[in-house]
DNA sequence: CGTATTATTGACTCCATTCAAAGATAGTGG
DNA sequence: CCACTATCTTTGAATGGAGTCAATAATACG
């Protein structure tokens, strides 16, 4: 399967979400020279540990991932799940270092911008500067969704996780209706900061109230604005 | 008094802490023909609102602020409070929109950074966007710090908010040990995502305990060593 | 000096956790 | 192919941490 070796930013279809967005017809072109696509991982691997060294901008070109994060008392916490177009590593931005690690959540492929010279790749593309100004700004405004996130009750909470999948999924073409969970009922509750008892729970409560319909972990949202009222939005 | 005009970049003290820190004197008097230092502003004002086109990065030269999003109900949620030398402005990063307000804790003045034009900024000082690369990067790892902090029991997370205010305070010069907190028993609860009530308890248990002492918003802790314990570092 | 804001303290309630046990599912090797 | 194990999920019961409500006290402010 050479078929990948020829995918190029201008043909991929996430280039209305991913880095591209923002950049003319030219500047994909001269991104596309430094982009590298990266081979696929697994399940369950890593695509950078905490502590390493900063090497390069990721996209996620099929697949999903968990950002996680561990305190000192050893316990993950899973500050984000990622989809496809969705940039990765800006954790590393501060002193070149991850302080994050990311772990594939099924088949998962990669593609990687290098930013040793950022300074040399700024000259070369200036758009691209704006561009990833642009992403690690909206990173901020999502961390910043999720800190809010954490104040309001669980059923909101959950209300809003399955919600933000569904838009981002609708984003990238795919149902926003249905969707699978590609977490664990427990790192759902990791990701929201609530027991995976309470997940189970609520999830149900949801199904008997029939405004989601959840199958192990496939999801069908069977009313949108029903499901829209509980996050109180 | 005049003598804020003559402040520069090079003969400011918070130059190891705020955008000069990993720039070179040259690239410091570089900064300094664009950099624009504004007027005091007071307890209350806006530094700028949700929903402001970004027009500058800021960095506080004197004075705290907090950092504020509001919900769709109209709460308000305190993201962070800024000390000196801290930058500020990055949620206007998407889209040149700022999704957060800033508002002046006490007296306050600001250094002003234009950034409406990213690209010839970056042309002319090219370590410049390394840096705020750094500082944006930092921000990112600030917030997620927090979505962890908001998991863990109430206690331990006003003894992190203490011990991060005292090692803040501490970089900057002051004392890590005594300090004004600016920010009321409400704002430090909406900030925290616990009751107000809670918070006044929750102090009054670190001073019979004798690791801290309160009075009013003042602040001296007594034994570090203890908070760092509750803080469970 | 009076009013508004902020802080303290107590009593009660409840949401979500923890503990516990059983059931379902997936993956593995004999 | 089935048994065996590990992992994941569901459900119930009891507990507790933090919220809410309420009343009072202290402080700041005009």
């Amino acid at each position: 399967m050479n078929i990948d070796k020829q995918v190029t930013c201008n043909n991929c279809s996430l280039d209305t979400i991913c880095l591209p967005r923002g950049l003319t017809k030219d500047e994909v072109e001269d991104i596309d020279v430094v982009i590298k696509r990266k081979k696929t991982l697994q399940r369950g691997e890593y695509i950078y540990r905490e502590g390493d060294e900063l090497k390069s901008l990721l996209a996620i070109k099929s697949g999903t991932a968990k950002l996680i994060s561990n305190d000192e008392r050893g316990n993950e916490h899973i500050i984000d799940v990622l989809l496809p177009g969705e940039l990765l590593g800006f954790d590393g931005l501060y002193n070149n270092k991850h302080t994050c690690s990311v772990i594939a959540l099924e088949t998962l492929s990669l593609c990687e911008l290098p930013v040793t010279d950022l300074e040399g790749l700024a000259k070369l593309i200036p758009g691209l500067m704006r561009e990833l100004f642009l992403h690690a700004g909206e990173k901020i405004n999502e961390d910043r969704n999720k800190i809010i996130l954490k104040n309001i009750p669980a059923e909101e909470r959950l209300a809003y996780f399955l919600l933000n999948l569904s838009k981002r999924y609708k984003k990238r073409g795919f149902s926003e209706t249905e969707f699978t969970l590609t977490l664990t009922r427990q790192e759902i509750g990791t990701h929201l900061g609530i027991a995976l008892e309470t997940v189970s729970r609520l999830l149900k409560k949801l199904k008997d109230s029939k405004i989601i319909d959840v199958e192990k972990r496939n999801i069908r949202i069977i009313d949108l604005k029903a499901l829209k009222n509980i996050q109180g939005s």
